[in-house]
DNA sequence: GAAGGTAAACGACACGTGTAGTTGATACAT
DNA sequence: ATGTATCAACTACACGTGTCGTTTACCTTC
């Protein structure tokens, strides 16, 4: 897995809808952020900005761009996760979920759906 | 609880600093940092920034300052966690804790601890 | 082929952050 | 009391990010 380009927070929301359906064009794009309430320009810049840090193709279409990723919302998870583990949790699952735990966010079912996925692994 | 300022990822360094030994100064803090190879100046930099940030306390004591934390480490990762849950699994532990299943991050060990923790809760 | 309309490209600006140089204040030693 | 070392404060600057305005290119239609 290469590196994948550092994602800024507003940019994370462009990737989530074009991780759901692509390719789109801006003006789809634009259409689906609407609830963000952000200027076109807004959106423009940040899909320019994707394109040029490699997250993004742009296909070029008649006169406009389609939009589609180069890389792949695991993979991106993956990464925001490792450094998020590294940051707060000194890189160990362990802390992170005592901390989740203590903050009961986890219930029972989660154990139990972990478990299975535990057991299908083991084999 | 209140709002918790916005720490960067520097900062977050210095802060762990004094989270595990506090007051200190300026110059203890710099030789606790010392593998970091920042400047001196920098490290004062981030402290300005925190004390004005609030996240620190600076009690003057003859000619330096004493730096404290006004904010605990607890509350600055739960606000961080909360922020990751939010961006990258929807705001639900559940879709975190699958992904961490799925990379193998999570031990049975770790799922028995769980289990502790949850059993102790619920009494 | 000229006109009109949209999409892309470019430029701009403020703010946070990482990084560090310069200046000012001050405690202590002489 | 004065000099010196050290700490804090101020200043600076480049880069990323959030946010848009302006300009340019180009497709479509007449």
């Amino acid at each position: 897995m290469k590196d994948r380009p550092s994602i800024s927070e507003s940019e994370w929301k462009i990737m989530k809808v074009l991780w759901r359906k692509s390719p789109l064009a801006a003006f789809d794009i634009i259409q689906l952020l609407a609830p963000e309430q952000w200027h076109q320009n807004t959106i423009k810049t940040l899909l320019t900005r994707l394109v040029k840090k490699g997250a993004l193709a742009a296909d070029k279409y008649k006169n406009l761009h389609l939009y589609r990723p180069l890389v792949s919302e695991e993979d991106c998870i993956q990464v925001e996760s490792e450094s998020f583990l590294d940051r707060f949790f000194a890189g160990s699952v362990q802390p992170l979920l005592v901390h989740f735990a203590k903050q009961e966010k986890i219930t029972p079912e989660d154990l139990e759906e972990l478990r299975k996925i535990l057991r299908k692994q083991k084999k």
